[in-house]
DNA sequence: TATATTTGTCTTCCATGGAAGCTAATGCGC
DNA sequence: GCGCATTAGCTTCCATGGAAGACAAATATA
């Protein structure tokens, strides 16, 4: 135990927890609830390069999905939903929003006239190829607080902790 | 390289990024993605339990911190809000939800007649205390997806990782 | 003490997303 | 080819939270 650090947000919770329900064990909140804690300071830090582009999370996203699919940059708005783990009614509303700023295009498919395309317009294409170095510069520099050997053994970890978690057969433990 | 194992999805992201923008290195994304994506299907599971109770993540969050604060579990909205982690208009609507709910009571402050005083009530304090426990098994049965050294190295990266990301201070590398 | 500033909570308005249902187009089974 | 289930996208309604301002009470200042 490290005496001279002083309790982070989430030791003081469970420091908390310890006195008022000795009975329950709540060292899983040691790793949980830092995980949730980082990926919350995370995400303001990333954020803030989105606004620089007058994006939110979403409309970035859908923009990468658009980018990263290739030439000629177009998808199918479920497509997208898909990706980026929206509900289809979201994502409509998300392609609205572009749509409105000028960074995609939306048009019927010809083979399916149910369908929509929905395409990354020119200033679209520059601003998310922008965007997106700036984002991985910040990314970067986020990840540069660990040593590469830290940055290593973690993804490691969450590598292995998601697959567990998204495969059906369960645990190893306990 | 693992070559059996297929692809995750933020594998997948970087293998397009790569033919699309080799200009770019996405290897950050390998960690701050994955704990992204971490954190979702954490939540998500953690969510069940809340709605075993008739709670949302907000709801059971602010039980808690009543709960936790120890006898009389009483609270004010703003110590609440600070707690939690959101705004106080947030919090106000969160408090009536509860207090429809019969969870919580809200009264004036005596020596602020400007302050409420949010206080657990019986059947909240019972409710959040079966939660609680509810929870915490769910969490152990979570992290028991890896191995307690697992656990434990998982558990220190973060708290570094958080703890320089706090820290005025800043990098290490590059 | 009178006035100004600050504080704590609540209110209003807006942004975003989910759930569920609507509509039109597709395609399957007969 | 005709009906019926399915599919794709969109719409509606609701839940939640943030931002900013309103309001009342407390505190500081003159």
């Amino acid at each position: 135990m490290e005496h001279r650090q002083p309790l982070d947000r989430v030791a003081r919770i469970q420091a908390d927890w310890r006195r008022e329900r000795p009975d329950v064990d709540t060292s899983p909140q040691g790793v949980i609830g830092r995980l949730h804690r980082l990926a919350g300071r995370l995400t303001e830090e990333l954020c803030r390069v989105y606004g620089r582009y007058d994006l939110n999370e979403g409309e970035f996203d859908v923009l990468c999905a658009l980018r990263r699919v290739g030439e000629p940059y177009e998808r199918a708005p479920g497509e997208l939903a898909a990706h980026t783990m929206v509900t289809t009614g979201a994502m409509t509303k998300r392609i609205d929003r572009l749509e409105r700023a000028g960074l995609v295009t939306r048009r019927r498919s010809d083979d399916d006239q149910r369908g929509r395309i929905v395409a990354l317009t020119g200033p679209g294409r520059e601003l998310i190829d922008q965007a997106f170095t700036d984002h991985m510069r910040n990314e970067r520099h986020l990840l540069n607080l660990l040593t590469p050997v830290e940055a290593e053994t973690l993804e490691a970890l969450l590598t292995t902790w998601l697959s567990r978690l998204e495969d059906p057969r369960p645990p190893r433990h306990e």
